[in-house]
DNA sequence: TAGAAACTGACAGCTACTGTCAAAACATGG
DNA sequence: CCATGTTTTGACAGTAGCTGTCAGTTTCTA
């Protein structure tokens, strides 16, 4: 992550161009919601063509879709010690990214969050990379215990913890914080222990 | 489920005119790709206008996306007996429903699969069903211990089987046929096992 | 510094979707 | 059977997301 070698103008011309557009994007959804902002006025708010906006983002969605801290987050998990359970390997991969992120960088990931929890189209679509983290997930885990993340083994481990993330997240209209790790914790422990009596 | 009783003549039209417009639209799906095929395309086959396509279906991809199958086998499981386990009850509450259908209604339902698989759109809206469908999976779970499903504990034992099933669905671009409990089960299975041990 | 490559803006066009309004199809009481 | 009110429908117009083209500009490279 954190990519700070822009090494050509036109690079570094980009990166502005396409900050600038999710920045304006952000708050003009602030504003007036999402549905109600086209993207006309994103465009003319950050001084580029429609035309220029669709290069950057394929859809409205995208604007506000991308998330970089998935990858980040991966490779914390995998550098894990072998003796930790994956379940706490996943939790420890968490909070190291998030305990790292600077104040701006919570502000707008709760910003980003509260806007597509609200809009059933984004969070239609925040799932999908859902569903597709669970692959990387896998591959993580697998990794730890020198295998390979194709195995049904951790497939179906992965998609569990995955799925009781995306289970205990949203009860209602509640503000979700991220930093509420010890729900997730919590939710996660249960996992281990219930799913095995009876 | 089952409704053979349509009361007035204007509810069997409205009936009619429904499941004209499913057939018409599945097929031009299959025949065209469902980006290429156009609402008043699915209009005209259906003998009906564009307005009343919309007024049948809120959006072009309701048209493929309603499932009637989830609120039955949640009867499903409330009704399995209380010394089956969490896990059990969901795979007999699913096989029960599934080993009742027709091959016609089979047919249909693979056909759906195997286009909203392929629509990255589509999929994405399926899943969202799917993560609603945890709370009616959390509560019928719940209902079998004389629980309430707000409960965490259920939340989170639904979110994990909601999460497995997701997670071993499209091993690429493998035909997926719903009939292959083996795999669901041995998911399943893994995942009660596995989780507690370390 | 010249030419190649990438980026951009203006414009035109398609399609999903919404709203309105009058006509048609159905239901119901006499 | 008919007059009534209610529901459903079609035609039409309008908005907005998104795509494609093309010429002009900016950046890179040799």
């Amino acid at each position: 992550m954190t990519s700070s070698l822009p090494a050509g103008l036109r690079e570094r011309k980009k990166a502005k161009t396409r900050l600038a557009i999710r920045e304006h994007a952000l708050r003009l959804f602030e504003e007036q919601g999402y549905a109600s902002t086209t993207v006309e006025q994103i465009a003319e708010a950050a001084e580029v063509s429609q035309s220029t906006f669709f290069r950057y983002f394929p859809t409205k969605e995208d604007v506000i879709l991308i998330d970089d801290y998935d990858p980040v987050i991966v490779a914390a998990i995998k550098s894990q010690p072998p003796q930790v359970s994956h379940v706490q390997a996943l939790v420890n991969g968490m909070r190291s990214v998030f305990d790292n992120l600077t104040e701006q960088e919570w502000d707008a990931e709760r910003r980003r969050q509260r806007i597509y929890q609200s809009v059933p189209e984004l969070r239609a679509r925040a799932l999908n990379q859902m569903v597709l983290a669970v692959d990387m997930l896998a591959d993580a885990l697998a990794v730890r215990d020198d295998r390979s993340g194709e195995e049904l083994e951790y497939r179906v481990i992965a998609g569990a913890l995955v799925g009781v993330v995306l289970a205990i997240a949203p009860p209602g209209g509640d503000e979700y914080d991220p930093r509420d790790f010890g729900r997730i914790e919590q939710a996660l422990g249960i996992l281990e222990e219930k799913l095995s009596r009876r």
